[in-house]
DNA sequence: GCAATATATTGATATTCTTCGATATAGTGC
DNA sequence: GCACTATATCGAAGAATATCAATATATTGC
C-alpha cells in the first residue's frame, strides 16, 4: 500500500490521536498510564500501540515490567511530505 | 467524532490521496478525469468525491454536465493544526 | 521455583469502509 | 417532448478495522 496512506490510516483514530498527542505533551509515558486514561480494555490499548509503532510514529523501550512510549517526531515531519 | 480524526479518515486512502495529489498540480480538473485515471467504477469514484468534500478538502462547482473540482488549501493548512 | 503484575497475542464479534451494479438526477441538443 | 451524457445515490457484498475475553509472555520479588 500507499505510504502516505498508511501513515494516515494509523492517524485516523480517535484514541490513536489521542496516544499521540499525550506523548507530545508529557515526552515519555508508559502504557499503563494510556489504559487509565482511555477508558478502553488493555488489549485494545495495546492494539492501538502497536499500530502506532509499526507506522513508525512511537518507539518503545521496555523497563522492568513497563513499557515506555515516545513520539518519533521526525516521523511526524516526514509525514509533512505527504500531505497534498 | 474528533475533528482531527474525521480529516485523517479522508485521507486515509489511496485513491483519495491520488484525487487530491492531482488537484494539487493541476488545479481544478473535472470528475471525469478521475474515472479515467483511478480505475475504479464510477459510483466509487464519486464516493470518494463525496468524502473529500464532507471532510471539506475539496470544492465542487458544476458546469454544464460537468462538474470541477478544485483543493481547498486553507483546509489543508488546518489540518497541520491537528497534527500531534 | 512460585505468586503477582504489566504487556502482548489470539480468536471472535460487531462495526465500518470500499467497491460496484442498478437506478436516479440533472443538463445538453435535437 | 425525447435521446444522450455526466454525476450522484441506493443497496448489497466483501474486506478491513475496533473491540474485548481469554490466554500467553515476560519481569519482579519472595
Amino acid at each position: 500500500m500507499d505510504e502516505g496512506a498508511r501513515l494516515f490510516k494509523a492517524l485516523a483514530d480517535e484514541t490513536r490521536l489521542a496516544i499521540l498527542n499525550q506523548l507530545r505533551e508529557q515526552g515519555e509515558v508508559c502504557a499503563c498510564h494510556f489504559l487509565a486514561c482511555c477508558e478502553l480494555a488493555q488489549p485494545t490499548v495495546s492494539h492501538h500501540l502497536k499500530v502506532l509503532r509499526e507506522a513508525g510514529l512511537v518507539s518503545a523501550e521496555k523497563r522492568g515490567l513497563w513499557v515506555y512510549y515516545t513520539l518519533n517526531r521526525g516521523r511526524l515531519e516526514a509525514l509533512l511530505a505527504w500531505l497534498p
